[in-house]
DNA sequence: ATAGATACTTGATGCAATCAAGCATCATCG
DNA sequence: CGATGATGCTTGATTGCATCAAGTATCTAT
């Protein structure tokens, strides 16, 4: 389990409650990834993959290195989740391609993430138009 | 940097607005931690340090293996952020303590970890408390 | 045609995380 | 008391993530 990532001495409730949403979050989505045999980093790879990428769009994507990237797939590859291909129009690059097998594990992993769904569940519709965009407000300058 | 754990075809605004704030946090705390030469494990084991602590404690609070924890404080102890004492009563268990060195270290820390502050920057005082309201009750049954 | 950029891989290293085993200390109960 | 089991921590081994430095192959542009 990775580490919760929170300062404890959160001064104000809104902090608290940033934290502890964060982190349940987190925490929700390593939860699922485990239960279907991903780490965090090959979920959240499969999970891009709906369309083929190649390596680099997918390096600059996570912001991550490409060489990252290679072992990630690497792992993926070995259990035949993903697939490579090379590029039709440009031989260096390599088209990653989620296999049969690797649509339905990813939709199981979605399927297990039920932390969002949830969570929105938990609102009324008109209280999930208010929480995002506070969410967005609160992100303004902080990106 | 660690991967964006997030569903990228969140079907709802809500959801999206969600994983991007987590998203945005993750990366705010990883950067902060980065910038003052911690991993994203130590600076939040640092920041449970403001009070002594065993590492049976430790290892509960972050909900992973006891040894994960004896060597996280190997490294700062490695860098003198932390001390272990034996425990006064119980021979067996160790008190962690951060040194002042840790304490100044965690301060800038948390300084540099802006994220949740400007974030509630972005808000008006009564929308902060929209906001923690609406966090809470997303959470209600998530947890 | 060559020089440089780009896409990816390989190899090496450090850290996080987990598991299995082990040691020391404590706590309990006969 | 003394044996038994539980508890707190460490060690050693293994896996995976992440990053860096170097290298190869291919493309681009002059």
């Amino acid at each position: 389990m990775a580490v919760p990532s929170g300062p404890v001495t959160a001064s104000t409730d809104a902090e608290r409650a940033m934290f502890q949403f964060v982190d349940a979050y987190d925490r929700a989505y390593e939860t699922a990834a485990t239960k279907h045999g991903l780490s965090v980093a090959q979920a959240c790879v499969l999970g891009r993959l709906a369309d083929p990428r190649g390596m680099r769009e997918l390096a600059d994507e996570l912001g991550c290195d490409a060489s990252n990237v290679t072992q990630i797939i690497a792992r993926l590859e070995g259990r035949a989740l993903v697939q490579r291909r090379t590029h039709p129009s440009d031989r260096r690059s390599r088209q990653i391609v989620r296999t049969p097998d690797g649509d339905a594990l990813y939709a199981g992993f979605e399927e297990s993430f039920a932390f969002a769904r949830a969570a929105i569940a938990n609102l009324s519709a008109e209280e999930q138009d208010r929480l995002t965009t506070l969410l967005r407000k609160a992100l303004g300058t902080t990106d």
